[in-house]
DNA sequence: ACCTGAACACCGTTCAAGT
DNA sequence: ACCTGAACACCGTTCAAGT
């Protein structure tokens, strides 16, 4: 009996399913709350046995980085490099929007895994596929940055927060006379308000579209390093300093 | 005796002193090691007595914010805004390389101090001044994002690293073999890797200028705007959807 | 080879008590 | 009013032991 219900539960734990127990878990009661402890509990497994598969946390983390590249969409083949690169891109935020605790986890990673490696070398492929110099890819990739991954550090929203709760909307008093300290104290950042506002419900609270406002920065972007191309620019590294 | 042992060690603790405390500790010690009660201890005070000060552990890091603002230079008066902005960038950014606690915490702020409104409001307040429409504004704001902090999500360096530990760089051998691994797997990261290294040492470690890189980008941004406001670009928000 | 138990050295925070 | 002591409910990780 002892035996059998042994071998029931007693699927061997191996790191794949660590990793996918991990990302589950992380999408379900968000980052703060996966622990290796709060883990292996879900595994029905002592704490200690997860260090067999997974050196510490950290790789734990780098691990689940590497699921999430695998969901992203390979490079569109047969289309101008700016639709490849603007297409991945996306593909990249609807993962990051699947997982949010991905962000700040990509953030916070100080190793470059091979798979991640390999997520960057198809991207910088795409750019060197579209005929771009190796030097303005290089300094194009470093001003993606972070929107490679499909997510730029955004300074308004919300988006960074933990549990999905949406803001809370105050009472219309409230907001009153939350518009009135905002006039007084912050006029500037009152006349955008204002005018982002004028078909939205709420002056205060941010009627922020963040996917118009990524593809807005992005678009920018994208014509830039376009434009930049076309002119056959060249940091000039080798000569003055 | 007892008493004046007591008068003097107790520099009654107000708020400030918390702060100034905690953001001399987070660079000394690094952000990690920061800690209510390593704090306390560096106070000579129970970690409990913080608590009278300051109501949380986040509450402290956004106070540490606030006086991080205080730090960037106020705009300067009679430049374009291209210039006035760019000058206000660089200057944030040379508060957050002081501080390198700073990103990271910057990074899950999730409240918005009055400070922090207020430096915004001074930001928006160059585009308007320099005649940008609110609609603009409103997106330029966003597309600057973390660059208004002086920082963006750098995906290839190693500057969000703890402890100053700079790269420590392998035997050339190692280095070769590295190349070597690279070349095969990802062909296109050694291209731009060999082609940025030209006049660098190492082939694999990052030669990479991060002040070139950042500015580069701004650069970019700030052009795409300069065009967009010339051309009287407006989002349609009121028309279609 | 793989998993476990007990322990170590930490966290942030609460609560009731001291002066 | 301001600070303290002791405790609670957690962490990640090590080490020696079990099967």
């Amino acid at each position: 009996m002892i035996q059998h219900a042994e071998a029931v539960r007693r699927v061997p734990l191996n790191r794949d399913r660590v990793l996918q127990a991990a990302v589950v878990l992380a999408d379900e009661v968000g980052l703060d709350a996966l622990s290796m402890r709060r883990l292996a509990q879900e595994l029905s497994v002592v704490p200690m046995a997860l260090y067999k598969h997974v050196a510490n946390k950290e790789e734990l983390l780098d691990g689940m980085v590497d699921t999430l590249v695998g969901e992203i969409d390979p490079p569109t083949p047969d289309v101008p490099w700016k639709t490849a690169v603007r297409l991945r891109v996306l593909s990249a935020r609807r993962v990051l929007l699947r997982h949010p605790w991905a962000r700040p986890v990509i953030e916070t990673r100080t190793n470059t895994t091979p798979a991640v490696l390999g997520y960057m070398d198809t991207f910088v492929g795409m750019f060197l596929a579209g005929g771009f110099s190796e030097d303005l890819t290089h300094h194009v990739m470093h001003a993606m940055g972070s929107r490679m991954w499909g997510f730029t550090q955004e300074v308004f929203d919300d988006a960074g927060r933990q549990g999905g709760n949406p803001k809370p909307k105050a009472a219309p008093e409230v907001q009153a006379a939350m518009a009135q300290v905002m006039a007084e104290n912050y006029p500037n950042l009152f006349r955008i308000a204002v005018s982002a506002a004028h078909d939205d419900e709420s002056v205060v609270g941010n009627g922020c579209d963040d996917q118009f406002e990524f593809e807005f920065a992005l678009d920018l972007l994208l014509d830039g390093f376009e434009r930049l191309h076309q002119r056959n620019w060249t940091s000039h590294r080798s000569e003055g300093a």
